[in-house]
DNA sequence: CTTGCTCCTACAGTCGCTGTAGACTGTATC
DNA sequence: GATACAGTCTACAGCGACTGTAGGAGCAAG
């Protein structure tokens, strides 16, 4: 169980160098052991946590979020509930993007059912994107990035 | 039609004063009229041009796609498959997103249908963000923001 | 005339990284 | 031992699409 360099940890726990670094500058990774160079050392340790923290935000969870369910593993004889609203709140965000998403993908499709070839200057999916009276995404707060 | 000001043009186009200001330095709205003062001066043009800006932001196209579009819409003589192509390529993007979110819907409410209360060390769902062996999450690329 | 809103510029901050520059370290091959 | 090349280091800039802040100037109503 000798330590690993961040190269090594980085393959290990499929998340880029630069990237590991960074979650150690937002204090997400602690600060680790270095070589008599100056290189950072790891353990297993690390590359659970890592992958922790990288199945989470392939979940969407937020750093912030991610920063409290670290937080709560470090602590195993606590009440699950908490852990419990984190995930219950993530899922709530994941089904109302749903929805939004679910709204755009149906206005899109009657766009471009719409829209029958010609020119620009008559064409459906520009005169849909101008006259938004009847459009259900209106209603929506703005959206975030696909 | 005697010109607005932007806070004018804010609310009839309902974008906000900074984005407009934003979408000028970007290079989507044109330089302005000033009156003696300095101040921005618009015409209804404006607000319609605006207003399809923040639709087609609604319908999640990227500022480039829009400025294409924009560029396509002072051409009305043009064939419109270009147009058409645009939003094709959004709605692929937009089912794209969709599959990610339902495989996510699926994983979370698995991990927190799993989580039958206790304490944190025994949690069904920090178990299934440190196991990720059977996730099918783990074949998408990395999640964009919700 | 004063109050209080709107407007101006310029710049820093958001999130979650990614990319770049320039220097040093470690390892494999000749 | 020399050389080549991959890996590592720090520090900082950039991405998209804005949002927020600071410190002023303009303008309409009471």
């Amino acid at each position: 169980m000798k330590p690993m360099t961040i190269g090594r940890l980085s393959s290990a726990a499929k998340v880029k160098v630069t990237t590991i670094r960074y979650y150690e500058s937002i204090g997400l990774m602690g600060t680790p052991n270095r070589s008599a160079s100056g290189q950072r050392l790891y353990g297993s340790v690390d590359v659970d946590r890592l992958s922790f923290v990288r199945h989470a935000r392939e979940l969407g969870f937020s750093m912030d979020a991610i920063k409290d369910l670290i937080g709560l593993q470090t602590e195993p004889d606590q009440d699950c509930s908490a852990v419990d609203t984190i995930a219950q709140k993530q899922l709530a965000e994941v089904q109302k993007r749903l929805a939004q998403l679910e709204a755009l993908e149906r206005e899109l499709k009657r766009m471009i059912e719409n829209c029958r070839g010609g020119k620009v200057g008559g064409c459906q999916v520009m005169a849909a994107i101008n006259d938004h009276s009847e459009c259900e995404t209106d209603k929506h707060e703005r959206l975030k990035p696909l």
